[in-house]
DNA sequence: TTGACAAAAGAGAATAAATCTCGTTTAATA
DNA sequence: TATTAAACGAGATTTATTCTCTTTTGTCAA
């Protein structure tokens, strides 16, 4: 839980951006965010219903999952990591790294020796374990870039 | 596609850790394994499927799926990143890293000043242009290393 | 203000990915 | 070859997410 001045400011940014967007001033779409904003943790869709329910009993479930994809969509919010259906299986099971094209979601490997090593600086959380590091580059592969470029000349 | 003969030095590696795992060595389980070690490419479940079923027409859909999360559990096939449902929010827009408790699936910020940035050494693929680098460091977490070393001492 | 219109909400059906159940078949090994 | 646990096939079930449709609510201009 963040201190009531840091939310107080994310709740005024978040309308100007919300302004700027075109998106409706909702009460479902402030308390949605304000509940994400208020949180230090990384909650699932569910979490985030459970929560906005009991400030909006009647609120639905979609409604939660609507906005949670347009707020993404805007970059009012992240998702952690490359997450999407279905699983992707490696049959490359040497370490190595990947990149990601955020928009038709094709992986291709990066050679563990073609990225210097990761190097931690700060102590991790006390006790925990590190098995491995994986970097996920994301970004735009050649074709999605060009296509982009065109959508974007119409 | 890999060359014959790596694929079948990898079905030999295969088919002594099934027997040291105590897996059977069953046809559907050898044509899997195989028709991921012939991929050079991430694919899913489906498409494992799709391809399994030109060699086995009457392969079900629960077959691959239960030993796709044989292989994995034991090693020999890994996963894309991390990757489980449900999705997993994240209302902290900072550029930063994560991480991933693999058994209690608890995710954990990084800051990005806790890591020395990552360089890569290698030319990318044609076009790539990377928008964001993530590192997923992945391990167990303190409560869940103690609740393994516990169940290992029964 | 109020009225028109687009945006968003609620309810619940539908879909997609993955898992489970259960009766049948098969591999391991004695 | 007979026994038995492991694995299979078929199809139901579950879980996360999205969609459809009707009603309600913001926005903005008159
Ligand atoms: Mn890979
Ligand atoms: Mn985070
Ligand atoms: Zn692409
Ligand atoms: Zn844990």
């Amino acid at each position: 839980m963040r201190d009531a001045a840091e939310i107080q400011h994310r709740m005024t940014l978040f309308q100007q951006r919300c302004a700027e967007l075109g998106l409706a001033n909702t009460h479902q779409r402030q308390v949605i965010f304000r509940t994400l904003a208020e949180s230090t943790s990384h909650p699932t869709p569910e979490e985030v219903y459970r929560r906005v329910r009991k400030k909006i009993p009647s609120i639905s479930l979609g409604t939660v999952y609507r906005n949670i994809k347009i707020l993404v969509q805007k970059g009012l919010l992240k998702e952690v990591a490359v997450h999407h259906e279905p699983l992707r299986l490696d049959p490359n099971l040497s370490d190595h790294h990947h990149l990601v094209c955020r928009r038709c979601k094709s992986v291709a490997d990066i050679a563990s020796e073609d990225v210097e090593p990761v190097r931690l600086k700060a102590a991790l959380p006390a006790g925990f374990q590190v098995e491995r590091c994986e970097v996920v580059a994301m970004g735009l592969c050649a074709a999605c870039a060009m296509k982009l470029k065109q959508n974007r000349s119409h």
